[in-house]
DNA sequence: TTCATGATCTTCT
DNA sequence: GAAGATCATGAAT
């Protein structure tokens, strides 16, 4: 399957776009091999939400925001996870919807390792930590939340901010975005997750009934 | 230069 | 359901 066109990113506004990218294919094509994940949750930013790191001004962090359609956006939160946003809206409007949940579909073996990896070179007190993908609560638990699914698929904020999910030309770490792979789910929309501000407007999204999704 | 603050994950109760 | 880990970033000084 082809990755999604540049036209479903830059012809409509964010928070549809927040919804088309549910039931669709995250692919990281890495040296290590492909994962994958079925995007099950997504949250929109937009223009003149409080919540949105583009709401005061461009900045450092924050300039992949600005940038055009069909690009990434990860930055660091909580002193060492990574968030994933996919960029939309004209360029020089900092807009995006970030990824929160995938249901893994490919690469598996390859996530687990990732996590257990992100233990060991972590925090001291995670050192023990193991996650085994064979069993129902370890497989649920390789991508099930935004800092979690950049650990699985490999994604880091240096190789992949301002990364584009249309443009595949030259890359040794491709990510795109392919499908819809599922169809016929009921969607259901919400309040965000984990902040203060704007915490009552309602730009979640999520596939009803999923359990990879990572909080009801 | 200092300071407050997280779009989180994990463990423990 | 609560709290700790732990530091880059941005805004104030």
């Amino acid at each position: 399957m082809q990755p999604l066109p540049l036209n479903v990113y830059q012809d409509h506004d964010t928070l549809t776009v927040a919804q088309l990218l549910l039931g669709c294919e995250l692919v990281h094509e890495s040296p290590d091999g492909p994962t994958a994940g079925i995007i099950v949750e997504t949250e929109g930013y937009i223009t003149g939400d409080p919540a949105c790191h583009a709401y005061r001004r461009a900045t450092q962090r924050n300039a992949a925001m600005f940038g055009p359609a069909g690009t990434l956006y990860v930055y660091q939160i909580y002193n060492h996870y990574n968030c994933i946003n996919v960029v939309t809206g004209p360029e020089g409007v900092g807009e995006a919807v970030l990824i929160r949940a995938l249901e893994p579909t490919e690469g598996i073996e390859q996530m687990a390792l990732r996590r257990n990896e992100a233990f060991k070179t972590g925090f001291e007190r995670y050192r023990n930590n193991t996650i085994d993908a064979d069993t129902a609560d370890g497989f649920r638990n390789l991508a099930n939340g935004p800092g979690k699914l950049v650990i699985a698929l490999g994604i880091n904020r240096q190789t992949h901010n301002f990364a584009s999910l249309t443009d595949k030309t030259g890359d040794t770490s491709s990510i795109f975005i392919r499908g819809p792979v599922l169809h016929d789910f009921e969607m259901v929309t919400t309040t965000r997750i984990g902040i203060k501000f704007g915490a009552e407007l309602p730009y979640r999204y999520y596939i009803k009934g999923n359990r990879f999704v990572s909080k009801k």
